[in-house]
DNA sequence: GGTTTTTGTGTAATTTTTACGCAAAGATAA
DNA sequence: TTATCTTTGCGTAAAAATTACACAAAAACC
């Protein structure tokens, strides 16, 4: 099949892929989701199969709009996840020479965070698996750089945005949002300190609590109160931990 | 020339291009390094001819090791001026499918900062100028969106570190980087605390003043204390203004 | 010598951040 | 039923950081 391709150009060409960082949360651990990589019917031929690796597939250059559409497209394609392209953010380029052993493959990485729960239903098993942040498998070409790169722009954006809200249920209690804030920044924090700057930002509003009963006392259900957080974040605000 | 090309592929393959983004300061205003368009040798056809641009071109796919060697590779043969691949910054992928009318075309954007007295000299006046922050042309293709996001990022990046550094000469005076941050983050500071700032930080020091005189009093010369800079840094620490 | 521009310097008031202890809610075990 | 354990909620005092603010010295120009 050496010649089998109709596509042709006077310089060489790379090709480009889209490869997408899922990030959930359960209310404990920072998950991810990974794809079994088999066959590839696009591909000319097909590396590393069997291994985990990062959702993502190749531009479709007539096709796809921007490369965040790829990121979408292929997501959804090989995990079944439906996401729009406003929920990617952009983390880099990865262009070494030869990180693909098939051709010179630029890939453009991108994050995206999820409500675990609400996804876990729609998302394809026999191909996709969530894997706990700590417990990642080895993985396909240079994807567990890429992941270690995702995780430190997660870390970087959340002083800036919240998107620690896009990770948690849309109704939470305080010790969830904080374990999570913990887990991402990799720190503690008081519990007392916390819940202060959170009641002085103002950007929670109490739920009224159906009693869900727990392990131990029951937490008080918090809803994030998005009209509050768009009105600090115009004047230029930004979330400190 | 229809099909004078030699490089076949299965599936189409998008263009891929480096565009650099160079910052200056001249001690008064922030300055970004521009191209006029000429024909190009390389592509199959050139658009935008007389505009001025972003210097940046093609990935070499056989040769450049990251995208970040084409950065620096056409920096070099647009304008003279000689950077390494570190100092080069990502921006971002744009990718927008009909941004090049000549075929799809994604770049990845890059910046850098340099020091203008001691780059002016080498740069290829005939193809390449500086232009002021407040005064730039309209430029091809989608290079305004690509220039206010780079600029953005630069903004976002000299929180965390010593980035006026790099556009300054070895030796400065407070005024000078003060005026060089109120450039780039656009606000002016009490003159006061802000040289009471830098000094608690700890991370210039005076230089034995050759008493270079000027218009007015004899500001105080400083140089850029990188050791303490990087101390501070590796604690987690993160420059406010 | 007077005028103008630019630079350097310190302190008090305010705000933000940090440190820290105890009581109530709910579950489980004795 | 009571004791015990874990988890949650709450407020204040000390420390640190940020802000606001005024005047004198250096140099150039007239």
């Amino acid at each position: 099949m050496a010649t089998k391709g109709k596509y042709i150009y006077e310089y060489p060409h790379p090709a480009v892929t889209a490869d997408c960082v899922v990030f959930g949360y359960d209310g404990k651990e920072l998950k991810v989701l990974l794809i079994k990589r088999g066959k590839e019917p696009e591909a000319s031929a097909t590396a590393y199969v069997g291994e985990w690796a990062l959702p993502g597939g190749f531009l479709e250059v007539e096709k796809d709009k921007t490369i965040a559409h790829t990121a979408a497209r292929e997501l959804k394609e090989e995990t079944g996840l439906r996401l729009t392209v406003k929920d990617f953010k952009e983390v880099g380029t990865f262009s070494d020479i030869h990180r693909d052993p098939r051709e010179r493959v630029i890939t453009i990485a991108h994050y995206a965070l999820v409500k675990l729960a609400q996804v876990e239903a729609s998302t394809d098993a026999d191909r996709a698996d969530w894997f706990s942040w700590n417990d990642i498998p080895h993985l396909a070409f240079d994807h567990d750089k890429i992941l270690r790169v995702a995780f430190s722009r997660l870390k970087r954006d959340i002083h800036f945005e919240p998107v620690g809200f896009d990770l948690l249920p849309e109704v939470f209690t305080l010790p969830q949002l904080q374990n999570l804030y913990e887990s991402i920044l990799e720190v503690k924090f008081d519990r007392r300190n916390f819940a202060n700057k959170m009641k002085h930002y103002a950007i929670l509003t109490e739920v009224e609590s159906p009693t869900p009963r727990r392990g131990t006392r029951t937490p008080v259900l918090y809803r994030f109160y998005k009209e509050n957080y768009d009105r600090l974040k115009g004047s230029g605000f930004q979330l400190e931990f």
